[in-house]
DNA sequence: CTGAAAGCGCTTACAG
DNA sequence: CTGAAAGCGCTTACAG
């Protein structure tokens, strides 16, 4: 463990000053842009810096400001997914516009780490957290935040009055049933991802909801709800495609399993309609109908809700709905698919 | 704007110290974990810190430690494309656990943004960089860097000596070429995106060059390289496939041709063997051959180069390279697909 | 238009 | 085991 000599001590505004022949203050000026610098000032100050390499340090900056950064922290359920993946993206782009950097921790790690990960942004100041990921007691980030702005992205509403912003997960699971019911189909399996929690189990009971109140009698009949990876999606889906009466019809709550029912039903060499959420890649070439959401759309009004937020810390919490919609590629009518 | 109220000035050290009745420094200590602090000394600070809501200023502390911090930067193309994703997941898991944080920027946002991005990263004095992204010119990096590690991820070689992870696409290209020739195809199109620049030209040059090796003449004669979009895609291959003497195998630099390629053969109703860079979701359904990597793998070497490169600067740059292998799913034998 | 002094919240280097 | 002083690199608040 050597001490890097590449790292050797950074040039400091003092020395830039020193060499410029000008005060620390005077040097200070240019490099924020304030008003008042004569312009031969200026550029003595700045070829200086540019001999000596000289790039300001932030921390200290950020330190005498008011101990507050520029970063804003998130908090996903893994950033690898998709869905965390696009919003992380957005988000940061929006963000930078407004001279904010996203830094990114991802929860899933190890459970409970989450709080851990939480504390280390807040140590860091952070100047605001946005929080996607699927651990369930979020408002307590809320009571310890110490006044740093949280928004909540797709989570449930927990009855704590907080910034968020949700996906209508109830109405879209409602064009799903629509789509399928108007076919005629009677015998409708429902099957979710119990793993996913939150936005699972509402689509899950818009799902459920819309069956019955369509007048769909032994809606339970065909539900199965459990955690899955790729593999068991596709063996609950031969499963209950095995019974001794099928159902006509799938719905899914997530792409994962939409995927694990195209599977099956290649294995069995049987089909039914199928819709689920979530748009996934070769879902037009095959025909699915999904329910979507636009992903950009949650992010880029997390984002607004952070800004507004930061701007008036007064402003009463809000919650904005992302709407569904469902895309119709013909799924949901068929009796025979594959 | 209003001034955050919530945003109230943190509880400083000191504050805790005189509520403790302690020094500044002996509280530090506490917070420190460092040795000779007595028991009770602890407690009384501990306490002092809870009623106060004490959280410690990273700030304040990395600006006096030396002025460089425990945030790696990442520049990559678009954290919403899978692979970047997938790396700066794994990326963050691996340097958390060695104390840092990543703290991640797009470039692809605007062109030539890449060098304000690394500037930014620059003056929050990160403790290291890593590159993902396709722009060009990193070496400059290296020059301004100022002896910040930085580590190159799936970039060609540029003479410039550096710590660099690289994808093996000649020797995967290789494989998927042996793939078709042995199933007797003599007509083979080669479909890259040139709009993906370094890696995809890796892959281009790897199909012709393994094409010429297996004794195929007219090599160029089915070769198309152009930026795609998932549309442009579909249509190149549906075009090359119009031909007089069609070709009877496919190879694609990437999963957005690949998918294109099934795409026009769906419309056109006819098809040929395929081979695709890169897996993705329903190629086994649809048993399409590809050629992947682990791009955990990559990312994990990519951590392990750079927390190295931090604790000895002086060690000669390292060149990792990670193979690649053929999923044979059987598309590559075949003459008829869809 | 310019500068000297103080201080952001912490740790380092010393001294006891 | 504990503490007083100095200082990390910058900006704030004042004064000229």
């Amino acid at each position: 463990m050597s001490r890097s000599p590449g790292a050797q001590a950074a040039p400091t505004l003092a020395q830039v000053a020193k060499l410029a022949g000008v005060s620390v203050k005077t040097a200070s000026r240019v490099f924020n842009g304030e008003r008042y610098v004569a312009e031969a000032t200026t550029e003595k100050v700045q070829r200086a810096a540019s001999m000596l390499g000289f790039r300001p340090n932030r921390i200290a900056r950020e330190l005498r400001r008011g101990s507050r950064s520029t970063l804003i922290g998130m908090v996903t359920g893994d950033l690898a997914n998709p869905f965390y993946a696009r919003v992380a993206s957005v988000l940061e782009r929006e963000l930078r516009t407004a001279g904010y950097q996203l830094i990114t921790a991802t929860s899933e790690t190890d459970a409970g780490a989450e709080e851990r990960l939480v504390e280390e942004f807040l140590e860091r100041r952070v100047a605001g957290l946005v929080v996607a990921s699927s651990a369930s007691e979020h408002h307590r980030y809320l009571a310890n935040s110490a006044g740093v702005p949280v928004i909540f992205l797709d989570r449930p509403k927990t009855g704590v009055s907080a910034d968020m912003v949700m996906l209508d997960d109830r109405a879209g699971a409602r064009m799903a049933v629509r789509n399928v019911l108007q076919a005629g189909h009677r015998r409708i399996a429902v099957i979710g991802d119990r793993g996913q929690l939150a936005t699972h189990q509402e689509r899950m009971r818009g799902f459920t909801e819309a069956l019955r109140e369509g007048g769909i009698a032994d809606v339970e009949c065909y539900v199965r709800d459990e955690p899955h990876t790729a593999r068991t999606a596709k063996n609950v889906v031969a499963a209950v495609m095995s019974r001794g009466l099928p159902p006509t019809a799938l719905l899914s709550t997530g792409s994962l399993i939409t995927m694990g029912a195209i599977n099956a039903f290649q294995r069995l060499n049987r089909s039914a309609a199928l819709i689920g959420f979530d748009d996934f890649e070769l879902a037009e070439v095959l025909g699915i109908s999904v329910i979507t959401h636009d992903v950009s759309e949650l992010a880029r009004e997390g984002a607004r809700l952070l800004l507004s937020r930061l701007a008036d810390a007064e402003q009463p919490p809000q919650t904005v709905v992302i709407p569904c919609r469902l895309i119709d590629r013909g799924s949901g009518r068929r009796y025979e698919l594959v």
